[in-house]
DNA sequence: TCTGGGGTCCTAGGACCC
DNA sequence: TCTGGGGTCCTAGGACCC
């Protein structure tokens, strides 16, 4: 007998961690834009019920929008984070084994609760909602892609009362018979439909589809998903998170870039903060790829797009080494005029690969003769750290900044910055 | 005139996830 | 006018090696 995991999600995360700190959100319909305010990532149930669809394009659903009153936020991610560190908090009082999946999902092994597993994982689920104010619905299989699929039919079938348990079989039979295969965890729309060329349309069809047929229509994925619909457990709970392989930062441009000075600045931030980012892991990068590309939405407007991938020896998560390297790249890759070249580029961004831990990276055997400081970078990230993020900044990347991101609906960062904490007056 | 077989490594691109 | 950002894994095919 395959050992209980269980999914614990949050329902509409983003929108449940707005409505901690506003309760009058509650009961009417939320939606949480991405980044540059550009469409919804997150909606509340209210929100789904007015037909707004996930990854729907802001101006596109203004009228709705106008219409309903929903009330709109922007991405408010130092808020997210923090939120989903206390979920994970109370979850471990649950359970020693558990793997953070993402921002507000997290597997638990389950095993050894025998007969009280549904209703651990129910007071599970009132501990997170009562200790962080988030709603989450958790589904239980013999394997992860079992308890993905049971957790779905907890967030959409009332009867189970926010916790569903598909360790036995004769529901689970009742609820695959049910679920189309675009619900399953790992079909995407691309094996969706060569599925149902296939004949194959509910997650029961999935299930009982030989092995290597399964693996004949797709690859290893599509018969290991089968053999996860079978109870055959192949993906493992992961506690330790894994050595992170690469890292980007990419962005849109609020306003699109029509020259080489604008991009550079752009990317001279984005460099920057890639930079940061390894430092702050402790890692350093072997691998960067700069890239630009104009609005691919409007294809009647002339269109480009450039990248430019070059090694970085020694490795490095200097700033300095990092921009020079970006700029390198970006002037190696634009085409035509640097006052305007006729292109409006929309978005950039730095890609880095080859990580790996700054204390093991291998060093040059000749040093270079002006060794940059090590010390340098601490008392940047330091004063930083300190002063808010972009106290400090090298000057190619500009003070206009009107690249910089649309945020015009941002909730305040409650949990983690002083100055935005709520006043209460008596 | 006749020109092998068996590997590894790297990269680009596709598909998927939240 | 306005369409996100950051990841992972797998495969095919080319380059190269002996």
């Amino acid at each position: 007998m395959a050992e209980p995991i269980a999914l614990i999600d949050c329902n509409n995360f983003y929108v449940s961690c707005e409505r901690v700190f506003d309760p009058r959100l509650a009961g009417v319909p939320v939606i949480v834009l991405s980044n540059n305010d550009g469409c919804a990532v997150a909606r509340s149930d209210e929100a789904k019920a007015l037909g707004i669809k996930m990854g729907a394009p802001a101006f596109q659903i203004r009228d709705v929008i106008r219409r309903h009153g929903v009330r709109v936020f922007s991405s408010n991610y130092t808020l997210y984070g923090d939120m989903s560190r206390r979920v994970v908090a109370v979850i471990q009082d649950f359970s020693p084994r558990y793997e953070v999946y993402s921002i507000d999902e997290t597997f638990v092994d389950l095993s050894g609760f025998g007969d009280r597993m549904v209703a651990h994982a129910a007071s599970m689920s009132a501990a997170v909602r009562q200790r962080t104010g988030i709603p989450t619905c958790v589904g239980i299989g013999p394997t992860k892609t079992l308890a993905k699929l049971a957790n779905f039919a907890a967030k959409k079938n009332p009867l189970f009362d926010g916790v569903c348990d598909l360790m036995d079989e004769t529901i689970r039979d009742y609820v695959l018979a049910r679920i189309p295969i675009g619900e399953i965890w790992g079909v995407g729309p691309a094996t969706e439909a060569k599925l149902i060329r296939q004949g194959v349309a509910r997650a029961s069809e999935l299930r009982d589809l030989p092995l290597p047929l399964a693996r004949k229509i797709g690859t290893v994925v599509l018969e290991r998903l089968v053999a996860e619909l079978q109870g055959i457990a192949c993906l493992a709970i992961e506690e330790v998170e894994p050595q992170r392989k690469g890292m980007a930062v990419t962005r849109s441009a609020g306003t699109p870039m029509t020259s080489f000075d604008e991009l550079a600045q752009a990317m001279t931030a984005h460099a920057s903060r890639a930079a940061e980012k390894l430092r702050s892991h402790g890692l350093v990068a072997g691998t960067l790829t700069a890239f630009f590309h104009t609005n691919p939405h409007k294809p009647d407007r002339p269109q480009h797009s450039a990248s430019r991938t070059t090694r970085l020896s020694p490795m490095s998560a200097d700033t300095f080494d990092l921009v020079d390297t970006v700029l390198r790249c970006i002037a190696a890759a634009w085409k035509g005029e640097r006052s305007a070249n006729g292109y409006a580029y929309t978005k950039a961004g730095v890609i880095l690969d080859d990580l790996v831990a700054a204390r093991v990276a291998p060093q040059l055997l000749l040093p270079p003769d002006r060794p940059r400081d090590a010390r340098l970078m601490d008392a940047l990230d330091a004063v930083n750290d300190r002063f808010g993020r972009k106290t400090l900044i090298l000057a190619s990347e500009g003070f206009q900044r009107p690249w910089a991101l649309r945020a015009d609906h941002r909730s305040p960062r409650y949990t983690t910055r002083l100055s935005d904490l709520p006043v209460v007056r008596i």
